[in-house]
DNA sequence: GATTGAGGTAATCGAATGATTACTTAAAAA
DNA sequence: TTTTTAAGTAATCATTCGATTACCTCAATC
């Protein structure tokens, strides 16, 4: 397999496990072992565990501005997705107004793939690395920026739209959806926070896991 | 030493440790070193690692709840102090909806001991640890609970409160206050999430922080 | 047909870490 | 005075893990 295959199979594999048990809690074998290689390739190809770490999480991040201003674009020049069109206030909203409840879905959407929002979530608890927690506060700060800057909201805005986003990180680290059927107030927690998304979140929470 | 004593002083300097470099990222080494004793009396008066983790961590929620539940005793006794009529709003507002900035102050306050809240966050990330995830999930349940029943708050409200306490947590790991000053859009989040508590955040991250 | 280089792996090493064992010390009890 | 017990520690052990080394394999090139 040419290397640069291999490479990106290696950065989702990483994804996955790092997302799952944290940067210190994981083990390059691990990886090595979900992307089908040995130990020893992993980290020749990216040097050391936390280089490995560093390039997943840029990974991930990218996935989340591209996915975000993919939105914005779409919104700005009129194609509106019908889904899109659903979440549309009818009254006389703003732009940052409308644009809200289109990129909570975007967000919630990325749910399916567990791992791009969980690796930014732990990277954002490891603030005391050197190079891994300063690049979170780089990654965190990018996203405010494109929310105030490119979305156009305002602090509260902002503020709340990110507040939620670290909720439902959370309840989705916790593993609160494989509770769900258990636990009436797990119930209505989930159903409060992820409304429309449940179904998504409980199929990706199903489906994804790295087995140890 | 008695060894009750010895025992709290323990929890809190496991505490500190592990809210700052996570379960899997802390060493029984470490929180000795903290506590100012050797590893084997850690191991032998815990018995194990994760039992110390279970102990802190049920130490740092009972503090939560205790604190939370003083608070809605005291507003239901009538007795507000006097930063809490200092929130309080003028207009006829709910119980819930007077309640709801008092409680959220009362969080706030608990970052001066940083390691409470972020050992509860640390522990909502490891969801996949069983013994240690699972009590994450009861903990965090037992939250929304207190919030729901005890301080009367609808769906909403409990899941608004809840998220922006996640992102408190969020930025207060992310060492994000320690870049006040220095970063602009670091500057305008901390402000707007964190209003008048940021003296408090502030000091707080200074004070603290268990050095390697 | 020999050579080269890309794409890998098996074996292993050194450091770190949770846990165990065997002590030590000093105050209280007998 | 002797014994017991609570409060600790030094030394060490068995694993685990990131990283290194030395090798293998096979297609493309010369």
């Amino acid at each position: 397999m040419p290397a640069e295959e291999r490479r990106e199979l290696i950065l989702q594999a990483a994804t996955a496990v790092f997302s799952e048990r944290g940067y210190a809690g994981s083990t390059t074998d691990q990886v090595a072992r979900a992307a089908g290689i040995s130990q020893p390739y992993v980290v020749r190809m990216f040097g050391t565990k936390e280089n490995l770490f560093l390039e997943a999480l840029d990974r991930a991040l990218g996935k989340l501005q591209d996915n975000f201003r993919y939105v914005i674009a779409d919104f700005d020049a009129g194609r509106l997705s019908e889904q899109a069109a659903a979440l549309d206030p009818s009254g006389g909203a703003s732009r940052q107004e409308r644009l809200r409840p289109i990129l909570g879905a975007a967000y919630a959407d990325l749910i399916q793939d567990r791992g791009i929002l969980l690796i930014l979530m732990q990277s954002f608890l490891a603030g005391h690395e050197p190079v891994i927690g300063a690049r979170a506060r780089e990654g965190f700060l990018a996203i405010y920026r494109l929310l105030r800057e490119e979305a156009g909201m305002d602090e509260d805005s902002a503020q709340d739209f990110l507040a939620h986003g670290m909720l439902m990180n959370t309840l989705i680290s916790m593993r609160l959806p494989e509770l769900y059927g258990q636990d009436a107030t797990a119930d209505e927690l989930l159903e409060c926070t992820l409304r429309t998304k449940l179904d998504v979140v409980l199929a990706a929470s199903k489906r994804d896991g790295v087995r140890p």
